[in-house]
DNA sequence: AAATTACGTCAGTCATGTTGACTTAATTCG
DNA sequence: CGAATTAAGTCAACATGACTGACGTAATTT
């Protein structure tokens, strides 16, 4: 609502990054822009979640199972990196109020897939919602090809092992079977 | 450690932004990317953390502290956005184990100004080491002028309301009073 | 047949946040 | 000056989301 014009907030801005190629000071910033860009891009979520009896787990979960159908309780612990305890608490309520659903693999009967039911996809869809559009307005302050550097930044503050994962996980949404 | 040759990893990622305008999809995975890159960067500092009892709340307090010396509480909670009690307890623990000293205010008396001692800038260092060296290195995998695109997308994606204070803050170390 | 895997669960603990109520001391305001 | 406000601290109770450790059960692999 407000964020038409924020020009002067943000132009005049120390120029910090003196030389071309060192990267001992601009990162110090980054550090803390870091905290306060999450701090606030959470919160959107959090807030919406407050009327349904959720918190951020729930959300989490049920962000990557609406986006990789039929994945694996193993392989969303290796996403969220917590504990099956951890995990068993937020999907049984997850499950108990209607929003995702188990259903048995076929090709190995163990397993149990997680989907999201048509009120999960509803759900994901409104936090979804918030989210990319804070994320819209941020890349619509800045050149069209930052979007492309914001992406491979992150990407590459993300652990060197986890980012082959990533990379499978953003690269096809069908969610391929080991 | 492994770092060396990430290339193929990230030069094989999908084509996501066909349109030049359009901030639809982009926003899709950069919601994503935001979640792993914060997960894995945070946990370089609460590992560290751990060996001196403290967590991720008493090293918010202590960068801060540290960025802004002669902080004061009020405006300390007014960045954090959490509850005088959350800080309380934390505080205490930095000021009890020596982390952090508080001196009365000269113009106020009320206020207690926030100071870093010796050992809480040793420690604030170790662990800025550990972050900047991480965000040096997404950096160095991106173009010159991706670092100012990060910076000015991570700062449009805080609340509007909120930005005129964290241009104040990282624009002046010395830290004004009101 | 034995070992491993996928998943679930009980029980206890910890870190970090929350509300609400209340105190103390210092400053400001009428 | 006296009242109201502000800065800071504190007690108590509670919620969330994480943890460890120990087990159990069913299905698959070896």
């Amino acid at each position: 609502m407000t964020d038409v014009i924020s020009a002067d907030s943000c132009t005049d801005r120390p120029p910090v990054s003196t030389a071309s190629e060192a990267p001992a000071r601009p990162a110090f910033d980054i550090v803390e822009l870091l905290f306060f860009a999450y701090r606030d891009f959470v919160r959107d979520a959090d807030e919406a979640l407050i009327a349904y009896g959720f918190g951020r787990a729930h959300h989490r979960v049920l962000h990557f199972v609406d986006r990789h159908p039929g994945l694996r309780v193993t392989e969303l612990l290796d996403i969220l990196k917590i504990t099956k305890q951890s995990l068993g608490r937020v999907l049984r309520e997850l499950v108990d109020k209607g929003f995702v659903v188990q259903r048995e693999g076929e090709a190995d009967r163990r397993q149990r897939l997680l989907f999201v039911t048509d009120r999960g996809d509803r759900l994901v869809n409104e936090l979804h919602r918030l989210q990319t559009r804070r994320v819209a307005h941020a890349l619509s302050q800045c050149s069209p090809a930052a979007g492309e550097a914001v992406r491979r930044f992150l990407f590459e503050m993300i652990d060197a092992e986890e980012r082959p994962k990533v990379t499978a996980l953003t690269g096809s949404t069908t969610g391929e079977r080991s």
